[in-house]
DNA sequence: CAGGATCCCTAAGGATACTG
DNA sequence: CAGTATCCTTAGGGATCCTG
């Protein structure tokens, strides 16, 4: 149905020339399910270690593991601090390049939303205005990309 | 730096309303790196078996398993069709809904080609007018939403 | 609260070889 | 070309218990 995206084209040749190719890189960082969820819990406000072990439903082993992987990666920073009085505390918060992440969050939720979950469901919308909120794919010109139109290419 | 995202929400309440996370869904069908490489192939126009074992790095094995769980998923069709004076072959596709998966595709080139890959790399051009592509996050409003002024929530 | 230590176990996936 | 079959290794991750 959806005729084809873009010429067929040999990526090998492409990424040798790079060097790298961004999504494998990406995912070598958080293509654990794993992973994903932390992210999932970071960007929906949770910092505190426990939280995430237990929102995202994994041992505090395998959340120490993958908080410290995310901290290295640079898409979280971990600080402790004290409240007077009280105890110290660990928390996690997304860095810059961690807000950044955040598009990926919100394309495998509306991904998952349309064609996986049940309908009525969740709903990502603008604080400011309350509308809903997706990703779209948009050049710099402000076109709207429709997805049989992209196109591979090296920037140099 | 960045402050926080959206207020802390304990987020098992609202999967809880709903019966299911739409990440985790989606993780669960692409949330292997061989999974998510397949699906970056498919992207890129590739339609055949040992196209795929060979540009994704995999052996035919892991291709194999995988693309029959993307086709079983819905992401792919796979099709076998046979050229006048030619031996059958076997296409694989994107469907309606693997070319939805897109924009997850391009939320993590874009995130890689940022955080992770060398400059200078690869980029996405909307092929009718040559611009780079990114994805944003836009409310139905038409707003460019900063991504500290996202708000998840229930839909009903 | 925020983990570290240990144990175990299963699934992902590489390598190699073979087939219609 | 489009796979299957077999073997083997590792990493992901659950469970449990302990600590500053």
């Amino acid at each position: 149905m959806p005729a084809q995206l873009m010429p067929p084209l040999d990526n090998r040749a492409l990424w040798a020339a790079t060097g790298s190719c961004p999504i494998e890189a990406t995912m070598e960082i958080v293509g654990s399910r794993a992973a994903m969820l932390i992210m999932r819990e970071a960007s929906y406000g949770t910092t505190r270690f426990d939280d995430f072990a237990e929102r995202a439903g994994m041992a505090p082993a395998t959340a120490s593991a993958h908080l410290a992987e995310l901290v290295a990666a640079g898409l979280l920073s971990r600080e402790s601090y004290q409240e007077p009085g009280a105890r110290r505390r660990a928390e996690y918060r997304l860095t810059e390049s961690g807000v950044a992440f955040v598009p990926v969050i919100l394309a495998l939720f509306q991904w998952g939303a349309k064609y996986r979950a049940v309908p009525d469901g969740l709903t990502v919308a603008h604080a400011a205005c309350g509308a809903d909120v997706r990703v779209e794919t948009r050049c710099t010109r402000g076109h709207e990309v429709p997805l049989d139109e992209l196109a591979i290419r090296l920037s140099r």
